[in-house]
DNA sequence: ACCACCTCTGACATCGCTGTCAAGACTGCG
DNA sequence: CGCAGTCTTGACAGCGATGTCAGAGGTGGT
């Protein structure tokens, strides 16, 4: 392998190796002068640090884990996605890990993850991010962590989130100006944080106008699941005119259960959901729906968690931008 | 950080850190006795070797690479999925790639990539898996590769696929059974090899059965264009009884297209995709559809990668098992 | 009993980089 | 001009494993 080393660019360099490491480092206390040499070397020589080597004398692993617990591999795929594109941006690895934070052994499974590798930061995903033992066992660790959309133990790491709440407002107005006035839920897992926060936003918007909230189902997050709220839903006599579905599967769950029977979207129910996941356009017409940026969300934490300490920022809630996406599936009653 | 090291078990073990070495390693001319109280050290410390250590060290990097370029999150989630286990089955790091193929510049994409990080083997999806450059590259640089559902150049490397052909045989055959003998193909992209043979395995078994193919469309892997294929197929006089499209996206576009001409599925047209990805039972009626093991696939795949050498095996294509799902969108016509 | 030839084990250098520490080069001030 | 205090640089010892090579112990043939 004729790999370059950082004694070769020394050498180029005419400096010692230490200097060009702090070069790399951006460590302070390094002249104009010997900086720009260096650099000169390494761009000259193609350098790039090996990792391994890295990682095994310093202090830093050059690894960033990521805390995986979902079901949809549209939300998994957009979480890795980002925090790839920041790990390649900063030269990391990243490190996927799946734990199971239904079971009761969440603690323990924790801690197992963290003797088999040396890792700098976690991000931890929904419902992870909820997870109280999770979080206690990182912080017994002294390791930190970002997380996405937590709903719960506000201010104790940093996280990131979309405004939940004000989301589903607009969604609420959304289907007001087109003159609904009566809505169907069909609400999330119970142990989903957002999920809860999107309900209660469209609630209390819905309120404030004077429409009401008709009937509320279980809809689970799920295709299958949404089949059955919205079947009963829309078997009701008095029927919404809308429904609003809290995430974009079991919006589409409740489209099929509209043409299971015979009734059409938008023009005899307008549906809408929230994520725009792969799903919204796979379904007809197209799901209005709110855009999360959540391979966004997963970049920024991640970033965060490389460039922690250059500038200590606090632990509260950074929020990224929605954007209400108008499709087919709602129309004026 | 109190990690275990190598040498607090050769200190506890009473013997030399090589011959721990040699024991974790499982390299030959160890004697029972050394192995025995070697692992008995290790179980009781809890020891685990440093990837970094061990990467820096040796000849191996410890690290698999995955090639992707793939839009659809379905696929790729699954095949990181099956990687992924495999690498940690075994401690190995699993390190993804995006390619974009259809670029000119590919080749060069390809060489960046390896002078960025030291890596055992990659692992190449469709499309890439038919890319000769890129082969090509890996090849100069003597770094070993396993390909998933290759169509071109078959021999050169290992590979796992499986047998699309025939599948797509069973399909035809399961159509048939149900009364169907006039079909319609909504066909895959050019480049991607497996595609025209579940094209052709389908138009042979219908040929030999005396059915006729009235009509075939560009569906291109997608929702969006599968509609449009729908649209024209469903459209004409005389209307095939059955679709079969070349993945589950552009099947259910076709679905989609039915309800847009106002025709049911099954009843007026039935369907069938390919992949049993998971639109196939986000739509309704659920998607009558070849399950192809993808996780199965990657799994296998990296785990050759990982244990190459251990097992001297040739550059056949080992095939995995298909099935066929029959579900909601296919019955008779 | 001796030598050749295995099999098994350990000492030690080494991988590429960073942390530590000390020394050299400057600065400003009395 | 001398000295303390800062800024800048380099020498060197590790990080935790593996590769190499030499030596210890056992076996069989003569």
């Amino acid at each position: 392998m004729n790999r370059v080393t950082i004694s070769d660019v020394a050498k180029a360099a005419g400096v010692s190796m230490k200097s060009v490491s702090r070069v790399i480092n951006r460590e302070p206390n390094v002249s104009d002068k010997l900086r720009v040499k260096v650099q000169a070397a390494i761009d000259a020589l193609g350098y790039v640090p090996d990792l391994a080597a890295r990682s095994l004398a310093g202090a830093r692993a050059f690894t960033i884990g990521v805390l995986l617990d979902n079901p949809s591999p549209n939300y998994t795929m957009k979480i890795v996605t980002g925090a790839y594109q920041a790990c390649r941006k900063h030269g990391y690895h990243l490190l996927l890990e799946n734990l199971e934070s239904a079971r009761n052994d969440i603690a323990e499974q924790a801690a197992d993850m963290l003797r088999n590798a040396r890792i700098d930061g976690f991000v931890l995903t929904p419902p992870i991010t909820d997870c109280e033992p999770v979080l206690a066992v990182l912080e017994a660790q002294g390791i930190p962590y970002v997380r996405i959309a937590p709903t719960s133990f506000q201010g104790r790491s940093p996280a990131l989130a979309i405004d939940d709440c004000s989301a589903a407002s607009e969604l609420a107005r959304h289907f007001w100006g087109l003159g609904h006035r009566r809505f169907g839920l069909v609400t999330g897992p119970p142990e989903h944080g957002a999920a809860g926060t999107r309900r209660a936003g469209f609630k209390a918007q819905i309120a404030e106008l004077g429409g009401s909230i008709v009937a509320e189902e279980y809809g689970g997050f799920q295709f299958e699941t949404g089949i059955g709220a919205g079947l009963t839903l829309l078997a009701r006599e008095d029927r919404p005119s809308a429904i609003f579905a809290m995430n974009d599967d079991s919006a589409a769950g409740v489209m099929s259960a509209a043409a299971q029977l015979g009734l059409r979207v938008p023009g005899d129910v307008a549906v809408a959901g929230f994520d725009d996941s792969w799903i919204a356009q796979s379904v007809w017409p197209n799901l209005t729906t709110i855009y999360q940026p959540i391979t966004e969300l997963a970049f920024e934490a991640t970033e965060l968690l490389i460039e922690r300490g250059s500038s200590e920022q606090g632990n509260g809630v950074r929020l990224l931008d929605y954007r209400l996406i108008e499709r087919g599936s709602t129309v004026a009653p």
